[in-house]
DNA sequence: GGTGTAATCAACCAGTCGGTTCATCAACCC
DNA sequence: GGGTTGATGAACCGACTGGTTGATTACACC
């Protein structure tokens, strides 16, 4: 099991099934019961999901009743949004022209 | 395994050597031998964690000589970013009143 | 207090993961 | 061609994952 707070935030995002999750937590929150429905799965498997996504920080979960609502937590995605971000230099054309990029910038200033 | 290249993308990133790697190779293309030399691992390991990168489309592989430099390619990072860059409005702030500003938004107009 | 419903717990299973060791391939160089 | 170095292939191992089924807890309602 994955110990730092963005290993675990990755491996919950890697699961298809997770992010529809998180997606639909989006429009607001919902019980197992509801999220579970639009999937192939059990009751069961999604009440593990849920688990996977609590312990890494990116839902809560509620206590109405006998209902346990699961609620979208946004920092843990903001971490992983900040991580992605360092690499933005990256994203833009060509990566091949990149290179040549890098290291004229690492020849001329501080990195 | 997963399918979807954001799963692959997502699970390629969920493990802290394998962004380490990526981290490094940042600042420039590297050698096998060369990325392996701060982890405590094999380079057999590392080359099990270039061949998952590789997969996920996050370096190409060149060829000098013996050598099988890995370089890195920006695009899944972006797609990445992209998915993630949704939830910006559950970035800012408390989620607690987030949920209250989505309601009223959802009650407002069209859902 | 018994019944029905929401949800979790527990045990199990097949497949994947990250790591190892040993063996092999590929390219350089004398 | 043989030795050395860079890198991968193959087999194996323990741990984790995502899923199942069956049992159990927690609460509402009559």
């Amino acid at each position: 099991m994955a110990v730092d707070q963005l290993s675990s935030t990755f491996s919950a995002l890697a699961d298809p099934t997770r992010r529809a999750i998180l997606e639909r937590l989006a429009d607001g929150e919902a019980t197992v019961n509801e999220l579970a429905q639009p999937f192939p799965v059990t009751v069961q498997a999604v009440s593990k999901h849920l688990k996977v996504l609590e312990h890494a920080g990116l839902i809560t979960r509620g206590r109405a009743a006998q209902w346990r609502p699961a609620r979208l937590r946004g920092r843990p995605l903001e971490d992983a949004a900040g991580w992605l971000e360092r690499y933005r230099q990256f994203f833009e054309g060509s990566f091949d022209r990149l290179d040549d990029h890098l290291r004229a910038v690492q020849k001329g200033s501080d990195g």
